[in-house]
DNA sequence: GGCGCAATCGACGCTTTGCCGGATGCCCCA
DNA sequence: TGGGGCATCCGGCAAAGCGTCGATTGCGCC
């Protein structure tokens, strides 16, 4: 399969949001048989276009605490500091940015003391310029893929 | 059910990753029978801890670009803004944050054109003080949850 | 026209699931 | 101490799920 067709993306669409939704019942709203749809399913898994399914979990970071660290690098290229993020199970996600910032790093940790740990060591990085925290209070909007 | 126990957490750690695998396969790794596994995850389901399954995909997302909005309001609490923020399907998530700024937006569009547009469009709500745009060139760290 | 490929369909059989009754372990209170 | 009450576990059954098969259809190209 290279080409997705609009029946590709309805299966997407519809499995970005059930992963779980019975064959049939997906069957039904795409307009195509069980068996056909079975093997699109199955095609576009193959292929790598779904990479897989993922239980979204929401109580399970009760208790942890979101930060995002927003990072100026003295040199851009500064491979060292994204082994030392890697090494962090508390890091979430690094991206890296245009503009004045450098890295926007994405944090969940269970307490402040460990942010502020967390904090100490990525500044005191070698490469890190400047690094200022922002701590999550509230997801005013979360959305999934569409 | 209020607490996880360890059987609980080892449910959610697999579904996270693998989240059509078998009833029977999940209850053979976390040691338990298949009726009680199910019960398990149902629980767990119905409790809102498994908030849904959503399909990774990976293609699907080529051609969009991300970006963080870093936000400074006038008065903190201007509701306005979330409103608005909320209307733009671009928009994938919104935190209020502590320290110098206020708000943390995360959109993905699919052009330039349409970053400024958006930027612009938010810049102009008369809550926002401030607003940097970094554009994502390239994600260094995403991690499930685990 | 006729051949071939790709996609669809309905049907078959196996697997997985939801639901049930009964057994087991734990806690609390008389 | 002992006996309910509650939560959790297990195994079995019926129903619904799934992958796979051959046959059919639609379409492009020789």
């Amino acid at each position: 399969m290279r080409e997705l067709d609009a029946k590709d993306r309805d299966i997407l669409g519809i499995l970005s949001k059930e992963a779980r939704i019975p064959l049939k019942t997906l069957a039904g709203r795409i307009g195509l048989s069980r068996s056909a749809t079975s093997e699109r399913v199955a095609s576009l898994e193959n292929s790598g276009v779904i990479r897989g399914y993922r239980a979204d979990i929401g109580q399970m970071d009760k208790g942890l605490i979101c930060a995002f660290l927003l990072v100026t690098l003295i040199r851009t290229p500064s491979i060292g500091i994204l082994d030392q993020l890697a090494r962090y199970p508390e890091v979430r996600r690094v991206s890296s940015v245009s503009g004045q910032l450098d890295l926007i790093v994405e944090i969940e940790v269970p307490s402040i003391d460990r942010l502020n740990t967390l904090r100490d060591l990525i500044a005191s990085h070698g490469g890190v310029e400047d690094l200022t925290t922002a701590i999550v209070l509230r997801r005013d909007i979360e959305r999934a893929v569409d």
